[in-house]
DNA sequence: AGAAACTCTGTAGCCGCTACAGGGTCAAGG
DNA sequence: CCTTGACCCTGTAGCGGCTACAGAGTTTCT
């Protein structure tokens, strides 16, 4: 199998596959007579793989652990549950916080309904607000905040 | 007020205040004779506002067209409507796929929820159960999917 | 006087790709 | 036989939004 065989039976960009070989995720696979790679199905399980761990936002470092976990089968399993429940609460986090930017970029957006010139535009006075230390619909006083966080 | 002084009234690290005056969001303040920048209220204001968009997520470039409609008040204030409109619907897609990420990482950590080896762990079994095209219970049948794309 | 804390410029690194440039290889069609 | 086009190769640079130096000069505290 070449590279682009490789690419459209699992739906990678070519230049991705490269890049996994050279960040080590893909081994260095045989080559043709003309120096074009050739892979196996095994090379093909394991970029499946890492594209599956990709796509739960597994970062390419914990993936690297991942495969060396998955080479030693005896081995204990906790470290595996530990880096599931890293990313759980990773995007839990997240979760929360793109949650509440929700809320303040809804709320900024019901400053401005309508068509009208820029001086008068809620949003715009929502945003600058922030920049006389004044509290805002979205974050509050964040200026005093940010003081009283150095403090 | 100098940048350290600058930097600790918003929370802001030096070098980002340094960065934010290379890509053109802050304008190059005076300097004082020993060639350290001055900074004013102004610029302050300013880097606050810069900041607040940014706790809102909004992109740099997003920020530098913000801020031209700010110093034009009289201009029409719609294509701001329409800015914070696609931050929203951004923010919107994301917090969607990011919960099905969060229910497919809690869905993978159930496969594993004692100490035993790596070869029984249900965890990895799952993710490489995509490796060999199966479904999986996070993501379905994979490959087959990514093939049906393509086609 | 000396040390610590600040400032300066310039450059490189982070992540996970993506996009070239500048070449070689190969199969099909005219 | 020759061209065209699709593929492949290596190497390098760019994206966004910082962050982290190195190596130098300046100010401030003790």
């Amino acid at each position: 199998m070449r590279i682009g065989e490789l690419a459209s039976a699992t739906g990678v960009e070519v230049e991705t596959i490269r890049y996994y070989e050279r960040e080590g995720l893909l081994a260095a696979p045989a080559r043709q007579a003309n120096g074009y790679r050739a892979y196996g199905t095994s090379q093909l399980e394991r970029l499946s793989f890492i594209r599956h761990c990709r796509a739960l936002e597994i970062p390419l470092a914990e993936i690297r652990r991942l495969l060396e976990f998955a080479a030693r089968p005896a081995a204990e399993c906790g470290d595996i549950d530990r880096l599931i429940d890293e990313q759980l609460l990773k995007v839990r986090a997240r979760l929360k916080s793109m949650r509440a930017l929700e809320r303040q970029l809804a709320e900024l957006r019901k400053r401005c309904d309508a068509h009208h010139a820029v001086g008068a535009c809620g949003i715009l006075h929502e945003l600058v607000a922030a920049a006389h230390g004044e509290a805002c619909a979205c974050h509050g006083d964040l200026l005093s905040a940010a003081a009283r966080k150095r403090k």
